[in-house]
DNA sequence: TGTACATCAGTGAACGCGCGTTCACTGATGTAC
DNA sequence: TGTACATCAGTGAACGCGCGTTCACTGATGTAC
């Protein structure tokens, strides 16, 4: 029997992620839909079988990635940041905006998952978790900018205002990724301010 | 030389809408990624290379079931309803959250559109024209409400605020659809709200 | 420490499938005279 | 009005492809004694 922590487990681990790192990869540059097991295998260098020892299926794989990722994003956006303190409610807009401009990965991942029924429970479940963490963050910090009553409904109109630039305004007619992001912020930056106009009301 | 107008270009017409017809009603039915031409033509009842007289390919099909289902939302969105008045910012959010919610075959290739790129230049220019027209809509409501400035702004967040509601709670763990849609269009509510008191101050 | 065996990493090839699209063809209908 | 021809609707079968996943297998490594 193997034991934990011996060697052959932490390959196995180390794998694991070298198999997700390749997964990454693959969605940073092609349409979800393109995206194949094949084609992971191939930029993780392995055969496609061998993906199959780590993970049951491709959803569990796409969903094991998302989770990696995007579990890094909580802290990152709503803990005070260099200065310590903590975001405004632009600033946090901002900083959700520009973690899924930057790293186009997850936004394709999330926007999937969003749309995509037909899940097993358990993955539904932990795309859930991480929803409902961001969710809290936003309740927190709606909180401390003298949200009083309804802080709930509060963050999910926020959440899915972001979400909405984010999935509207991606493939706009502009004259580059730079216009593209310039005007997400914008728009994100109205949204951000029609809540902290709502809250100092 | 076939004339316009003649009988057989009245029947060309209606089989292509017939063809058209088939095309919504499958994506009704189906996830975007589940829905096929052999299944189009096994629901307009004809052989699939038949549609390849009528549409170059499986894009432009999609891109015309769209238009032709969705020029029909802008009069609806914007004209005043029954009492010929015009509407309020919470019930133009209502009125384009249900249109979408209940016809969900467009809302579908609304997303798919937003999330793909590599289209024909002149496909992706019609997609354009609709949302600049719904776009204009909404500057026009915001306008009537007494919006004096940035009304562009205002019109591309509130579009991207709805857009964000119905694709980040649709797949969202509820009792039902009845209650999917309640907090969506509870979420809408919130959100116009925040419009509309923006543009009392 | 050495050996026999079990376990597991890893592979290349194949299975079975469904897709978008094209091809070669038939038959109906319109057009020219 | 009748006939020869051109045009076009429409089809069934096939092409070529890429996919997710499984299979049968090899070889390395850990375990038990």
């Amino acid at each position: 029997m193997t034991k934990r922590g011996t060697k052959r487990e932490e390959q196995r681990e180390a794998r694991r992620n070298a198999i997700i790192d390749a997964a990454e990869h693959v969605f940073a540059q092609k349409p979800f839909d393109k995206v194949s097991m094949r084609e992971i295998a191939r930029r993780a260098g392995i055969s496609p079988a061998l993906i199959y020892r780590y993970f049951p299926n491709q959803q569990h794989l796409f969903v094991a990635a998302f989770l990696r990722g995007v579990k890094e994003l909580i802290p990152r956006l709503m803990s005070g940041g260099d200065g310590g303190r903590h975001p405004s409610i632009e600033e946090a807009a901002m900083r959700y905006l520009g973690y899924l401009i930057e790293r186009e990965e997850y936004f394709k991942m999330m926007t999937h998952f969003m749309l995509h029924g037909n899940m097993d429970e358990e993955l539904i479940d932990s795309l859930n978790e991480i929803e409902r963490s961001v969710l809290e963050g936003f309740d927190r910090l709606f909180e401390r900018k003298g949200a009083k009553k309804d802080v709930r409904m509060l963050s999910h109109a926020f959440f899915a205002a972001l979400n909405g630039i984010l999935i509207t305004y991606r493939q706009h007619p502009g004259r580059g990724p730079g216009e593209v992001r310039r005007h997400m912020e914008n728009i994100g930056l109205v949204i951000a301010r029609l809540f902290a106009a709502e809250i100092r009301a």
